[in-house]
DNA sequence: AAGCGGTTCATTGTAACTTC
DNA sequence: GAAGTTACAATGAACCGCTT
């Protein structure tokens, strides 16, 4: 199995949010990428800059990171050509790795756009090396830039940075220094095409928690009744487990919930409710098991949000 | 039945990050 | 500037239980 390693450069409406394209609120103009084998080493590369067709001036914010004129890009080919020139070099048997999580979104979305027929894996699953490199380098959730890990890793910088080869190729290195098994136990999967019928819901399993992703509803309320979105299972026995707290949201989007496992001790239940293209709405639930401290914490932060929503009343009270 | 206090929940807004 | 993420704050509606 190969590593693609993917880097996308794209333009957006120059007239702003009202003039922009609906269906297309990013353009791309540029698709980088490297080859990799299974042992990391480069065995090809991609590069090719690619002519607009919706948006004719780049947006000013764009030019101030890519340096790219659009009298160069108009002698280039269009989406489609470049696009299916990239699909062929892609070959067969390869999993995508990109820096964050939007370069497969757009992909998608672009050749959605453009008419591009192509089946790609479903589910479709991808390295998120900008993820993976803060876990394992630094154990927290922020989201670094591409030039903070090139030289936190004391990687040499013989490129300049947002060129799509170029910065597909720092990813490719950065990717070599990440820890095998936790990559594989951190793989994302592409949300694109969320599941649509009840058979084409995901489960995956990981070492320390398992990843449920629902099909579409009409609502979030609808979502919310379905047994198999609000069930929760020990992510270790696959056992059902009582809720000691039961679905709490913190938010319009995420929800929580505590269980207790006999065997397996304190499980944390987490949904996070998406948005589809076609608007409608699925779930990400996530399971995971859970020190008791932490146990106690989720039950610390609903009482908090209790209490805090306690005192908003009072003092809104004596003001009127 | 009407009113009040308290709780729960969903929506919306803000802020700070990233991608381009 | 627009899209994505996360987290937290503010608001208002709906509901339950109680008293009047």
């Amino acid at each position: 199995m190969n590593y693609i390693v993917l880097d996308l450069e794209w333009n957006q409406c120059p007239d702003g949010k009202v003039k922009e394209n609906k269906e297309l609120p990013f353009e791309i103009i540029e698709i980088g990428a490297v080859k990799l084998d299974s042992n990391y080493n480069k065995i090809g590369e991609f590069s090719e800059l690619i002519k607009p067709c919706v948006y004719n001036a780049i947006h000013y914010k764009t030019r101030e990171v890519i340096k790219i004129s659009m009298e160069e890009l108009n002698k280039c080919c269009t989406f489609s050509q470049v696009c299916s020139h990239f699909l062929d070099w892609c070959g067969k048997d390869y999993i995508f790795a990109t820096w964050g999580n939007m370069d497969l979104m757009e992909l998608q979305r672009n050749m959605k756009y453009f008419g591009i027929e192509y089946q790609f894996d479903y589910p479709l699953k991808y390295y998120d090396v900008q993820k993976i490199f803060s876990m394992f380098f630094e154990a927290i959730k922020v989201r670094r830039t591409l030039e903070y890990a090139v030289s936190f890793l004391n990687i040499s910088i013989d490129h300049e940075f947002h060129k799509a080869i170029y910065d597909a190729e720092y990813t490719g290195l950065i990717l070599k220094l990440l820890d095998e098994n936790y990559l594989l136990n951190n793989i994302s999967v592409d949300y694109f095409n969320p599941p649509k019928e009840k058979k084409d819901e995901i489960y995956l399993k990981y070492n320390e928690y398992s990843k449920y992703i629902s099909r579409q509803f009409n609502s979030k309320e609808e979502a919310m009744l379905d047994k198999e979105v609000i069930s929760t299972k020990c992510n270790y026995c696959n056992k059902n487990v009582k809720r000691r707290i039961k679905w709490f949201s913190i938010n319009a989007k995420v929800y929580y919930a505590l269980c207790y496992c006999n065997e397996h001790g304190f499980i944390k239940c987490k949904i996070r409710m998406k948005k589809s293209e076609s608007d409608k709405y699925f779930v990400i639930k996530t399971i995971k098991g859970i020190s008791e401290e932490e146990g106690f914490q989720i039950q610390a932060r609903r009482d908090e949000l209790r209490k805090k929503r306690k005192i908003k009343r009072k003092s809104k009270k004596y003001n009127n």
